[in-house]
DNA sequence: CTTCAAAAACTGGTATGACCAGTGGCTCCC
DNA sequence: GGGAGCCACTGGTCATACCAGTTTTTGAAG
């Protein structure tokens, strides 16, 4: 294996085993590299490496600094790549929520259109589920209802597309469940759309579906917006991402 | 900011703007050092992040290549269970239709919102392209047209879920072509909407951007349905060379 | 003596060029 | 045809010099 890679997982091995608390100055590069026999080179390659993963910060001048790490919702592991992409990359939460506004808008109005009685049946099952769990626990049953509907819309693309990005919806729900149901009217306003979504489909109202279902996850879109703008949101900011969002070539 | 941060950040957002697929090989870092105009160390020290982040992984003596770590709608495979489900059921191609009609809905909204100049001069490259060319020879421009509007949209969720369902989208689209082009009175419809489409977004008009790409898939859709209950429906077999993509930022 | 600005001594960031070490294709010889 | 070796790639490491922020030291002015 690399030098490089071997001195990053020292180095994170040292701190994760308490050799350094957060906040605390790691040695110098031209000290790590004397001390270690490599060259800076490595060095700044294995740092660069730990930066990556987000366990050292380092400041131009000042060195680099072990991380302050934060609390980490469970259930998921925080080590896959796809968690570190998404707490880099706090947008694509938005972005995702973009496309499920009009996938799933989409699947409300099918479902409301093309449902059969056993489709109602499992939605109804969803949904009872869904209102008889703490939704502060799990995400799992909130993720099921909306699968349910996804399922009845008898669309195989919609529910191929969907399911591919099953894992990053998940994330998704996961973040507005463990950010907004902790407030009890935000909670109250969820379920009340959950609810008028489920009596849109029963009811087979196509449009009414749509409408709601679309509103329902524009109003989560726009809660974890203002969330997020207020600093208290529980995903992570990127480390040094660009301030504008436009991709300057 | 520091330029292998920038750089790490420029190749992390072409990853996930589906500029580079899963697998794919990276340039060498001699040839990004060149191309970017920086010296291969930082090039080496942005790498090094990324593989800290697993968005990429290295390999001695071959390269770097893009870790897999969206989840993968991968359906450019003709073997993929949708496009044989396709072949069997010409509905799933109105199924396809009527995903498409939320996506590039959205994604036309998009674009007219957050287009940058550079992606404007891509569109209109793309939309003389198609103009200059007979529609019946190729579904291509008819296809990059649209991409380029998706890719302006600057979400890489719907980036990615477009340029998963790229071989399918490619099949419709020339059935489109195969089947509405010869008409002339379609022809000349299909390209107004084009132009609109185009207008739209040029004059950064989101809601009528959504309104008439919309439309325009509706009628395509509505369209197709006509010519396929008349039993004259023409479906080719799906594009084979694969997409040329530019690698560089 | 105190004050404060210049200078020195740190820190990380970048550039250059050389060389080592795996990988793969190509040629040339058997 | 088949293998051995060469050669042109790839990433991995080293050394050195310099640029750019930050902190400390210094030294002269008040």
């Amino acid at each position: 294996m690399a030098i490089s890679q071997e001195i990053s997982y020292r180095l994170e091995r040292l701190i994760l085993d308490g050799g350094l608390a957060p906040e605390q100055k790691i040695p110098s590069e031209r000290q790590l590299a004397t001390r270690l026999g490599v060259s800076r080179a490595v060095i700044r390659e294995a740092l660069h490496e730990l930066q990556g993963r987000g366990v050292i910060e380092t400041r131009h001048g000042k060195g680099s600094f072990v991380a302050s790490m934060l609390p980490r919702t469970d259930d998921l592991d925080p080590q896959s790549p796809l968690m570190l992409l998404f707490e880099g990359h706090p947008r694509t939460l938005f972005d995702l929520l973009e496309v499920r506004e009009q996938l799933e808008g989409q699947a409300a109005y099918l479902a409301a259109k093309r449902a059969t009685t056993l489709d109602l049946h499992r939605i109804t099952k969803a949904y009872t589920a869904l209102e008889q769990t703490d939704p502060l626990t799990n995400a799992r049953p909130d993720h099921n209802f909306h699968q349910a509907i996804v399922e009845a819309s008898h669309n195989p693309v919609l529910v191929h597309v969907l399911n591919g990005l099953k894992n990053l919806m998940l994330l998704t729900v996961q973040a507005s469940v463990a950010n907004l149901n902790p407030r009890e009217e935000m909670r109250n306003k969820i379920s009340r759309q959950h609810k008028r979504i489920y009596q849109a489909v029963m009811a087979k109202n196509p449009e009414a579906a749509r409408r709601i279902a679309m509103s329902h996850v524009r109003f989560v879109s726009d809660a974890m917006r203002g969330i997020e703008q207020q600093g208290t949101a529980i995903i992570r900011e990127p480390f040094n991402g660009p301030a504008s969002v436009a991709t300057s070539p």
